[in-house]
DNA sequence: GAAATGACCACGA
DNA sequence: GTCGTGGCCATTT
């Protein structure tokens, strides 16, 4: 289970109003090009886990939406909005100025063994 | 152990 | 700008 952790590990540094891509955080986690393992990840997350599973959006700036998710992903739009976070029309996020950039002290590799459980 | 599953991304047309 | 295609691989059944 330590890449799911790793990736979890991830996501729990995001700061709030902040939103970062699946493509960032697979790349935090030195899983470049893997993308998908972050999508497949969060998907076992549960609602009520510590993780800010909302703050993770697809590259396009929107919120992959999903039948299977139970409606977790309209949930999900909700949460961003109370922390601050505006949706254009097309429901985008404006990544110019939401996207989470992350510190040097998680430089990819670097995150690794300060996060690993 | 094999097959199915799954919130994606980069690229070309 | 949209749309289709290929590649990616850990976890679960």
């Amino acid at each position: 289970m330590s890449t799911y952790n790793t990736i979890y590990n991830i996501v729990r540094q995001i700061p709030r109003g902040k939103v970062a891509t699946y493509g960032q955080i697979a790349d935090l986690a030195n899983l470049y090009g893997k993308a998908r393992l972050v999508g497949y990840a969060l998907y076992r997350v549960d609602k009520n886990s510590d993780i800010p599973w909302q703050r993770v959006i697809n590259a396009k700036g929107e919120i992959s939406y999903s039948p299977l998710r139970h409606g977790a992903d309209y949930l999900q739009k909700t949460l961003l909005e109370q922390e601050g976070i505006k949706f254009n029309s097309a429901g985008k996020i404006n990544l110019k100025e939401y996207l989470w950039h992350p510190s040097r002290d998680m430089l990819h590799g670097t995150i690794l063994s300060s996060l690993d459980l």
